[in-house]
DNA sequence: CTAAGTTGGACAATGTGGTTGTCCATATAG
DNA sequence: CTATATGGACAACCACATTGTCCAACTTAG
């Protein structure tokens, strides 16, 4: 009733598969001139995404504390990427907006995450591919955001 | 030419199926008692091996500096999965081996991976899922081990 | 055999990114 | 109006990785 593939063989090379193309797209956006961000930020800036947002709420969203959100917005804001402004109608809230860099960082990496797709498609062939797509659809949870990337190598 | 799903949901899975698998595992063997590690841990168990190491070689194949690989080392010496000795054959070297307690968490924590693939198969069936193990294999480097995983996420 | 170079390991300093805790101002519910 | 909840800032702290340095021990050349 065993595998024919060891267990542990799996969940290596999603990882790997994952990094593939993260690594191809972060070296992709420094050679087209994003060289200030770092591999994840693709992610952070879909979390953003083009209507901008809150600190408490892209803490929500990527599942870390408001506090470690709001020091990523802090540096993305003096790199550029993104700036803040008052909420009218709530003096509390500040709302978080992608600068023009920011959109274009944005539309880059989606171009480019379409191209590595595009490469796989080329390699394995389009009806893999989505089928592959559709098998992790089903094992992962609906909502695809949440990466809870935070604290998850390391000691106790 | 483009994709019928955009290209960064594909990624967004591999990530999310990943994590779906990890924290299975780590739940698991918590609630058999492991409770003392953290989720990448399985991995580093694998690397270690049950023939041993030494702390340049689990950095070199785990794709961390020897100083971080020793701190790990340090740490699960502390919670007693590993020991180290000396080696007869070159005093400079101290060979890293697991002691019972940490051949125990490698024996189980190889049969969860299985049993969580087992669980995939339920899921998707044998095909899909040998076909989803054929694929990753197609785009990821042949050497499975260098995670890499070190200080992966955060800015500049 | 010795001198030069390489390798394994330890120690120290540092940086980044995350956490919790606290506090204040503003909104919202009763 | 008062009580509670929420967004954000600030501070202290911690875990984990990094680089740099140093030393002891092995290896190779001469």
């Amino acid at each position: 009733m065993s595998s024919d593939a060891p267990g542990f063989e799996l969940p290596l090379r999603l990882f790997l598969a994952f990094r593939v193309i993260i690594d191809e797209v972060h070296a992709e956006l420094a050679r087209e001139g994003h060289t200030d961000l770092r591999p994840m930020h693709g992610f952070v800036f879909q979390a953003i995404g083009t209507r901008g947002t809150t600190a408490v709420e892209l803490g929500r969203s990527l599942g870390v504390s408001k506090q470690a959100a709001g020091k990523m917005i802090e540096s993305l804001e003096r790199t550029g990427y993104v700036e803040r402004a008052a909420d009218p109608s709530d003096a509390r809230r500040k709302i978080v907006r992608l600068t023009a860099k920011g959109v274009d960082f944005l539309a880059r990496s989606a171009r480019i995450f379409d191209r590595v797709r595009d490469d796989w498609v080329r390699l394995l062939g389009a009806d893999r591919v989505r089928a592959l797509e559709q098998d992790l659809r089903q094992v992962t949870p609906g909502d695809p955001w949440r990466l809870d990337a935070p604290g998850w190598f390391g000691s106790p």
